[in-house]
DNA sequence: AAATGATTAAAACAACTGTTTAAAACAAGT
DNA sequence: ACTTGTTTTAAACAGTTGTTTTAATCATTT
């Protein structure tokens, strides 16, 4: 059942998430799909809506193969943000060889192209949404919204940096450690660190609008 | 005594860090630069040597312009911290339009090539070292070395996220607060964040290798 | 078996790529 | 004014790009 337009819709997957766009040639796409250069014009009419055809099918596969983590309601909050950091973490650099999926939207996440507000709309926002439940369980419920959500970006941002920067991480640590940087440890950590900053966060301390520079440090 | 090799320079690495190595054009440079195509082949040799020597100009002007900060003795180190955070932060985020220099820089972190190391042992990693040592005055002095370094990737990731993700932040965020997200008050939410983080750190609890999943949660 | 329509294949297209060439323009020293 | 060495220019080169064309192949129906 995989017909030439879906080996050729994979192939572009893999090629795009590599080498980006512009840089991917209809070439190397069909070529790594067996299929004739003219084939990519005859299914898809050209490379950038076979490119918006690629990006939709990620997030396609992302969302069934990845799912939001269904543990909603039962367990501790604390458990909850364990279990949605290590899922984050394993969908960003699962299986050392990341898949090109996930590949793909970090480049529309870089570089937003018209594919991008879909991507947005349906895929990380309803993230967003579950990790602000999620952190809200952990806050007072006066907290304003706003700096729930710098919690949560705050979450993700420490996510996001191995994914990111993984490479030069590697560098750094280089015949150091190595082995603490699982995923379990990562998740281990991150929820260590983002719980203790929460559970330490003091409602009162709002400095809110218009931050003085001058009242300076913490 | 912009002579035409500091002009090719200066706007390849505006070509580069906006388009990548593959897509930007030498036309393209000659063009911004007002020079002659074969200008690049008679002052660099070719593309590549062309792009190693912005990558490094661009780590040069960087040094001069963002030194690191000074303040290391006096101060303590929560205000030492918030000081280091700001400025990174300024340096990733600063005059909404960011320099290319630095944009160059990401593309490096992003997808490492043979100007890489050299970034990473001379830009980099100094940058870090300067940070643990704001951290180890903050953690009980016992405590490990990778858990210090996984500190400071927390706090990395949380500035760097903004600089990633800050196009796909303003489309979520969307006619709601908007304004919450400027320098100051972003460095004053991830130093508080980050300092209730490291202060509620208790360093008997380290899991260290091996942690097992069904001992769960935090 | 013939005919019809969908699919594949090879070749060609014009535009663009990095790079080179060969001649012109320029500056400075004699 | 002539020479020498450096810089600039326009043109051309060979290779790659996305896309199109035209004919061949295949599967199905009549």
């Amino acid at each position: 059942m995989d017909s030439v337009r879906e080996k050729i819709l994979d192939s572009a997957g893999r090629v795009f998430a590599e080498r980006g766009y512009k840089s991917a040639t209809i070439r190397q796409i069909c070529q790594a799909a067996e299929a004739n250069v003219a084939a990519v014009n005859y299914y898809f009419g050209d490379k950038q809506q076979l490119y918006l055809e690629t990006v939709k099918q990620a997030h396609r596969r992302l969302s069934t193969q990845f799912p939001l983590p269904p543990w909603a309601q039962d367990a501790s909050p604390e458990s909850k943000l364990k279990g949605f950091i290590r899922a984050m973490l394993a969908r960003m650099i699962g299986g050392k060889a990341t898949p090109w999926e996930q590949q793909l939207m970090l480049r529309e996440v870089l570089h937003p192209t018209s594919a991008c507000r879909e991507l947005v709309e349906e895929y990380f926002r309803p993230q967003l949404e579950l990790l602000l439940s999620i952190i809200s369980e952990l806050l007072p419920s006066d907290t304003a919204a706003h700096r729930r959500r710098q919690a949560a970006f705050s979450i993700i941002g420490q996510c996001l940096f191995y994914r990111i920067a993984g490479d030069i991480v590697d560098m750094m640590a280089a015949a150091d450690d190595e082995h603490h940087f699982t995923i379990e440890q990562l998740a281990d950590h991150i929820t260590q660190f983002s719980l203790a900053a929460i559970s330490n966060t003091s409602p009162f301390d709002d400095r809110d609008n218009n931050a003085r520079q001058s009242t300076s440090i913490a």
